[in-house]
DNA sequence: TCCAAAGGTTGATCTGCGTCAAGGTGACAT
DNA sequence: ATGTCACCTTGACGCAGATCAACCTTTGGA
């Protein structure tokens, strides 16, 4: 039953949306097809502001994008980070709950709110192949309560550059090409809004893991992982599978 | 649209489930009936352990029960907080990822999982109702987040009060009744651990509320609230209205 | 009636991370 | 070449909350 929701190809798109169902693929995709639409954002613009209207549900299509919140006094904290194929909005509820913004450059595929709910309601296996990317990251969500809570610097810096670290894999497929690396598509300052640090904690926990070997630095972002089986130990995970999202 | 997704009763449950609709009621509901069944729990008894197989779903019906997560050294976090006629389980996955606990003497009013599965499948509303709870979830574990990551302890122990009472308001339909009081259906280790504290802290925390006037205590665990705003104030909340779950 | 266990409070001390501050590096425009 | 800006690193210091420890209260069982 599950096997048959599988990604397809939207038209034009580079990627491959993830909420369609691939037996009934021609009927649904002309109607995506009718109503959606391509937005560009730069790196730094804001996307939606927490509290306003949300015209729009889509997907990214390249790029990254995040989802903070903030309270009056400044302090930030990141509560998702949406790579390509991530999905953005929310049916049934009319205002954004938290800030959108995009982190690099991003393109979003868009489909206006009202027929794509329409949609939804007529098309059974949508709503439930959302169900599943939902629970998914609340799954994700749930992890990263533990690592907020009760992780230290150190093991969240680990953790972050080994949840990154999967997530790229999931996406290119790779298989362990000898040596495991990553680029970081985050600012220390970003990483720290993402692990509930502050940016000089950031820098001072990514100096000691490079000092004590558990990883290695090209630059400022690009990361090297001489052995994975160490880096997992130094994030206090158990779960070796979750935090997908 | 969404109006037509309300709570109905189900059966002798004392509790009107979440996740059928109105509309159709008499034919799912009929189905409903047929698979469910009953189970009680002892406070303190483990309903679930994590990574062990789910052969259901299904709705506290009273009491109340935790998600929790443990690393290997006995860290532990909170991640999700059950209350009557909030949904245990997830279609599609056939092993927990938390683990789940009696807080109090529960009683959970369960669907066979197979059957359920089938049963969303070829009921699209119960899919459509079911992916609106749990992004509700999603977005308090967001909120949830926010308080772990970058509120103080005392902001989160007034976060927990309030969350609590407004949770307690919207169970009982009541309006302010004059003063507004509040049980606390968790022990200090486990406010604690809700809040990522240590349970010295959360109670060194009461002590302080207590102190400034901002609560008061009958008993340990009856807290009145005399200014509603105050508290919420402490909490530093802005967004008034998320953290339902 | 007394004991034990669970839950809670409070004090003393320690420490990981935040805060404040100074300086380094690279990209880019003028 | 030089200034500027964004980003990053490192050091010194302080404090919020963890840790360790003592003691209180309530409950229930022998």
């Amino acid at each position: 039953m599950q096997d048959h929701f599988v990604h397809v190809q939207c038209g034009d798109c580079p990627i491959r949306h993830r909420a369609v169902c691939a037996r009934c693929e021609t009927d649904e995709l002309a109607q995506l097809e009718q109503i959606k639409y391509y937005r560009s954002f730069q790196a730094g613009q804001t996307i939606i502001w927490s509290g306003d209207r949300m015209e729009f549900v889509g997907s990214v299509v390249s790029g990254i994008a995040s989802l903070t919140q903030t309270m009056e006094d400044g302090r930030r904290q990141m509560v998702g980070l949406l790579l390509p194929s991530d999905f953005v909005g929310r049916p049934g509820r009319s205002t954004a709950a938290f800030d959108v913004t995009a982190t690099t450059d991003v393109v979003m595929c868009c489909f206006r709110k009202k027929p794509f709910e329409t949609l939804i309601a007529e098309t059974p296996h949508i709503a439930q192949r959302l169900l599943e990317m939902t629970l998914d990251e609340l799954d994700a969500a749930r992890e990263w309560m533990l690592l907020l809570g009760r992780k230290t610097a150190r093991e969240k810096i680990a953790s972050l550059i080994s949840i990154i670290a999967r997530r790229e894999a999931a996406l290119n497929k790779k298989k362990a090409t000898g040596q495991l690396s990553v680029d970081l598509p985050l600012t220390r300052e970003e990483m720290a809004d993402y692990l509930g640090l502050t940016l000089e904690t950031v820098s001072r926990q990514i100096s000691a893991l490079k000092k004590d070997g558990v990883i290695t630095l090209e630059g400022n972002r690009h990361v090297s992982i001489p052995d994975l089986d160490r880096l997992l130990e130094e994030a206090g995970d158990d779960t070796d599978g979750g935090m997908l999202v």
